[in-house]
DNA sequence: CGGTATCCTTACGGATACTG
DNA sequence: CAGTATCCGTAAGGATACCG
């Protein structure tokens, strides 16, 4: 299927952002940056993630190099997250990624209701 | 789930990524700023993308105001698609991040490589 | 607290066939 | 050519229960 796109780089690009480009990825690396460092249960209420979904996207982002873990080993245990230099290069365009989606989400929705309204008068 | 997070704007991020941050429409919002016009045939085998895919991810995309359609009613038909202002916008933080997944694959996949190795050997 | 393991349901997405 | 409709396999992802 892509393995003979026209478009040179399209599966190449694609392939990075299915990586580090989905869901909760993104929101993880927002947060992330936003608090700077946060444990496991404070990302999982923050987000309104699954246990389950954290706990894999933060593998993942660990191990794509974006996200280091700390783990201290008290009782209770602790571990915490935090970005690393390459996790914080990719927030840079991701945010502005992030400001464009909230700046133009009214607009977004303008569009839609546009196309609903139109579509709808049959 | 998502009703109570405590990431002020994530979810509203979250939104609009889930409506246009999606695979294919990346994809298709990448390659259409690059031709600047395209048919619906043209777009299908630079992709690789199924037909029904692409119909959906066309159709989504108008109707977010990202893309405008134009029909020409002959024989046989044909359909121009191609980026609208708002769309055209939505390719700059785009692009940024298309680069940036370039120019970082290698950081990625060795900081996978190094992950692996450490966890191969255990 | 910070996970892993299991189950189960949904929705993404390809292949195919058909229409205008 | 440019779709729509249908079928179907896979995989994403939530809920739950349990472990260190």
């Amino acid at each position: 299927m892509l393995d003979s796109p026209q478009c040179p780089d399209c599966h190449r690009i694609n392939d990075v952002l299915s990586r580090v480009g989905d869901r909760w990825s993104v929101l993880v690396v927002i947060s992330l940056s936003r608090y700077h460092i946060l444990r496991f249960n404070e990302l999982k209420r923050k987000l309104g993630i699954s246990q389950r979904m954290l706990s894999l996207t933060l593998k993942g982002l660990e191990r794509d190099g974006l996200v280091s873990r700390t783990y201290h080993p008290t009782i209770p245990p602790k571990v915490e997250y935090t970005l690393t230099p390459l996790g914080l290069a990719f927030h840079e365009p991701l945010s502005a990624l992030g400001h464009w989606a909230l700046q133009n989400l009214d607009a977004i929705d303008a569009a839609r209701g546009g196309y609903d309204a139109a579509a709808g008068k049959r």
